[in-house]
DNA sequence: ATATCTTATGGTAAATTTGACTACAAGGTA
DNA sequence: TACCTTGTAGTCAAATTTACCATAAGATAT
């Protein structure tokens, strides 16, 4: 019944990749090589095989366009405006991911010419409605980083909180108060000291720590929320 | 280039209708009337026209299944896993709404034999991953009710603070306190007094608030937010 | 008419959280 | 040693939440 190998023609994925990097909030853009969008920017994407799931065919879109792979996606919603794609109807499904850029080398494939990190503040124009994905996945991100704690992917394993409050800033776009923001966190018992301290810096070292998925997990069974 | 008239037969719409009576959540269902899942109860769903909206669509198959128009219905997410449907590749797109089911007549159509609103707590077995969607949308819900006012719909134009309470109760499936939940409703100002009282009830009568929208569209303006 | 029931609504007091700020500690550097 | 910079603790008032209690306003029963 089934016909491996072929794609599904109305149908494909997207994906949006933000980096946070020197408290600047990136997204991951590829540059088309061929066809009539070639020398355009656009988010990673492409076509869904008739026989993958949706994870699986934006696993494999993002690592061959832009040789990211080993990323946690999530689904944000599908696009479908009659003509947001020129010559035929094509919904898309958007996902996204928040990963730190240094972690990956890019490699731009398949029909990409170029994959590169933009600022979300100095954006090239994009192809089609993803100008529009965009928009709505950083809403969604901004809103998701409040309610759970994603943003700790984006730090080293183990952090001080300065560096945590710093991130949190530059994505709320909103300065904090020291001394409340560390009290704050660390009421909630998410974070697990190191004993350690920061080293090669000049001036008092500060603490180290790491943030605890399993104790997360445990709070939340019980009706834990998290909230910045 | 587009050819009209057509479906897109790997993309389909299924929609959560979510309807609150009695201090109790409903979900609208159908019964399949024919074909291999004939007499089957399942979400209203169909198959998405080549030139038509996603938002289009859904209304258009609530509408011939149901009867139920005029309703406001927000995408959930798309559900795709590569066998939830028996013989083909189909990605779905689940919509979904919250209403009071008193102000729809049921009229079951097109492929549909019966339409019935099921207690979510009282549910028969459903068709292919109608299961696993209706969680989801049911997870989604109580959390948009938690930081939007959508359950004001559920009620009727003028209502008194413990109807409104009731509502959150049996939708959160929490106990709250009586004092303060009409404070923290008072406090924000969403409601408005309409200086009536109200009839038929046996004992002292409670005040009756309407909910008004302009002002809530004002104050999110500014940045405030809803919590219940 | 009076007691009594139910629900409405006003209050209060303790506990917790937030926000703004102060002060001191712990290093490094000049 | 003076003096940077950043870390960390503490304070205090204001705002908010939580758990209550008390009274009000009817309706119904006796």
């Amino acid at each position: 019944m089934k016909k491996s190998r072929n794609i599904i023609d109305a149908l494909s994925i997207d994906c949006l990749i933000f980096g946070f990097k020197n408290s600047e909030l990136d997204i991951l853009l590829v540059q088309h090589g061929e066809g009539i969008s070639k020398g355009k920017w656009a988010l990673p994407g492409g076509w869904i095989k008739y026989d993958e799931g949706m994870d699986q065919a934006a696993t494999r879109i993002l690592q061959a366009l832009t040789g990211v792979s080993n990323v946690f996606l999530e689904q944000l919603k599908a696009f479908g405006n009659v003509d947001r794609y020129p010559t035929k109807r094509v919904i898309t499904i958007a996902y996204y991911a928040l990963v730190k850029p240094e972690d990956y080398t890019l490699q731009p494939g398949f029909t990409a010419a170029d994959a590169k990190w933009f600022k979300v503040s100095e954006l090239p124009p994009l192809l089609y409605d993803h100008g529009v994905i965009l928009q709505q996945g950083l809403a969604h991100l901004k809103h998701k980083l409040k309610h759970e704690p994603i943003g700790f992917n984006l730090l080293p394993k183990k952090f001080t909180l300065l560096q945590l409050q710093e991130l949190y800033e530059a994505l709320l776009d909103k300065k904090l108060d020291k001394p409340n923001f560390r009290r704050k966190l660390i009421r909630m018992n998410l974070l697990v000291p190191c004993k350690e301290k920061q080293t090669d810096v000049s001036h008092r070292a500060a603490n180290l720590y790491r943030f605890d998925k399993k104790i997360y997990d445990k709070l939340t069974e019980k009706g834990f929320t998290f909230e910045v």
